[in-house]
RNA sequence: GGCGGAGUAGCUCAGUUGGUUAGAGCAGUGGAAUCAUAAUCCACGUGUCGGGGGUUCGAAUCCCUCCUCCGCUACCA
């Protein structure tokens, strides 16, 4: 069996989490569900990035300490997943013990290879918004942000990222697939390309961190710790040879586009340096605006996704979001656009084709169907055709990344299976051919239940009631030649998707905060 | 400034080994049907494929140039 370990990236705890986060993880869970199906053994994990002066600062001005402000945040993000709906085996904190011992080891083999060394770092310090600027960017002697500046050194450890320029070059050439999309790849090249600098991997400044082996003065790098968390996810440094390990020989990290850098650049040139193949691949995705602007909290914009889930479910917010926004560039969230969404595809298309079959099948058979006998004519066969070949374009489109485009091609099978049954008419055929009808909606109840499967990555719950009420023993599994069992008994099912009404007064939940 | 991405129907986008009348979904208009969540099905687009130039028998697709938008350009996660 192939087995996968996908990662979410983890997210840091100095704000709640909004709908960028739920988009990743969702993502993610959407792929790793896929991946089941299609016979992986998976492993997704997810969790909080807790250190850093941002950390220290938050709860110093709340008045508490940094480890209850990370127990909090922390909390809500990880009861975020059940409300979303993610099957994830593993959360991880980077303040767990387990993670800390994790980074000390991975630190103490960076020392040992000799990619680690003492140093200084200095430049142009601006003291109120705390970060440092070279000369160049300075603006009339201050900082960039606007505040006084002053030279600073401090002594700080350094990682010989200078000395992986060329073999990172390499490592992409052979490894054309690492980033995606082609964008990001560019771009981290092109950084490279203009000269890599040793990277400084501990400071002075605050203690909320990990201390550095041997030298407790410094904490080491955010980065550098929060990285390391794939690691330890996946048993490190107990599991100690990761280039053997079954899930380390296919890591896939899906990450938001602004954090590629650290995941296609820094994270590859530890773990060569520390002698562990880089991960498979980085697949970057985009941003969501809001309503049409950049989402932030001073705009009051900010889209909740917790929101959508109590109203909507988690399905519709699973799947708005999948086929909304065209995987690897940005895209608009907007309440009309999933209510259009939501109402075209989910309620009128597929829940109305569910129901109306169904329905078809419970009035005129008494809920009981078997498989055809005759040979089946030539526009059955050219229904079953195109909905064969929908699946399998949607499979490949989705192993791709390309979520909007799979989910496409299912809603272009559900177009089929509506249009088929518009033609064939089975309610006509009650009094003149009942053989018949009962022939079409046995063809038509297995289609759905194709067509359900390749839904359920992305709308389990309501998948998982269809499948069951179409076949009692059905398996999550996506077989090449998927058949129903040759009779089927169909009983009462609830209304999965049940239309919104824009106008109701139940969208008014989006005003009061 | 440098490097990179994008600019295709009202909206969101497909469309790279260059090839018959440039596609899909949504929205809109008209019609059919009545099994179904007043859902569905059918028909309907004179789109400068950002502008201009070039290569070619032929370009949305390759080359040049210009315009617009966006991203990256290290110590903030």
């Amino acid at each position: 069996m192939k087995s996968i370990y996908i990662t979410t990236p983890i997210y840091y705890v100095n704000a709640k989490p909004h709908i960028g986060h739920a988009y990743t993880t969702i993502v993610c869970d959407v792929f790793a569900r896929l991946c089941r199906m299609l016979g992986y053994d998976v492993k997704l994990s997810t969790g909080t990035d807790e250190h850093g002066k941002k950390i220290e600062q938050s709860a110093s001005n709340s008045g508490i300490e940094p480890q209850k402000f990370a127990d909090d945040i922390s909390k809500i993000f990880r009861d975020l997943l059940p409300i979303l709906n993610i099957t994830n085996d593993d959360f991880i904190r980077t303040t767990e013990p387990r993670h800390k011992k994790t980074v000390k080891h991975f630190w103490k083999i960076l020392k040992e290879k000799g990619y680690i060394y003492l140093g200084e770092y200095s430049g142009w310090y601006d003291i109120r918004n705390e970060a440092y600027f070279d000369e160049s960017e300075l603006v009339d002697g201050k900082s960039p942000l606007g505040g006084e500046v002053q030279f600073l050194t401090e002594a700080c450890y350094f990682f010989k990222l200078s000395a992986f320029g060329d073999r990172l070059l390499k490592f992409y050439e052979e490894n054309t697939e690492f980033i995606y999309p082609v964008q990001r790849k560019n771009e981290i090249i092109s950084f490279i390309n203009r000269g890599l600098k040793d990277l400084a991997i501990s400071r002075t400044t605050f203690n909320w961190g990990v201390p550095v082996p041997d030298d407790p003065k410094h904490v080491v790098y955010v980065w550098l710790d929060a990285l390391t968390n794939y690691l330890t996810v996946n048993g490190y440094p107990e599991n100690e040879d990761q280039n053997n390990d079954k899930y380390w020989q296919n890591v896939i990290h899906f990450v938001g586009k602004e954090i590629v850098r650290f995941h296609a650049l820094y994270w590859p040139a530890f773990l060569m340096a520390a002698n562990i193949i880089p991960p498979k691949q980085i697949v970057s995705h985009g941003w969501w605006l809001s309503e049409g602007e950049k989402m932030s909290k001073s705009l009051g914009n900010v889209q909740d996704p917790v929101k959508y889930c109590k109203l909507f479910g988690s399905d519709a917010l699973r799947y708005f979001v999948l086929r909304e926004l065209s995987f690897g560039s940005d895209g608009n969230f907007s309440l009309s656009g999933f209510i259009g969404r939501y109402n075209s595809i989910l309620a009128n298309a597929y829940g109305n084709l569910c129901s109306r079959v169904f329905s078809l099948v419970k009035k005129n058979c008494n809920g009981h169907i078997k498989r055809p006998s005759d040979t089946l004519k030539e526009e059955d066969t050219s229904f079953i055709t195109g909905v064969d070949t929908s699946v399998q374009e949607a499979i490949s489109l989705a192993k791709k990344y390309a979520f909007s485009r799979y989910l496409e091609k299912i809603e272009y099978a559900t177009s089929l299976a509506n249009q088929y049954v518009d033609f064939q008419k089975p309610w006509a055929l009650k009094e003149t051919n009942p053989k018949r009808m009962q022939d079409i909606l046995f063809i038509l109840v297995e289609q759905i239940y194709k067509i359900t499967k390749m839904l359920y990555p992305v709308i389990p719950i309501a998948a998982e009631k269809i499948l069951k009420h179409i076949n009692p023993t059905y398996e999550l599994k996506i077989e090449d030649d998927e058949k129903l069992q040759d009779s089927v008994d169909i009983g009462e099912l609830e209304m999965l998707f049940p239309k919104i009404d824009a106008k109701d007064g139940g969208l008014d939940v989006f005003t009061d905060d």
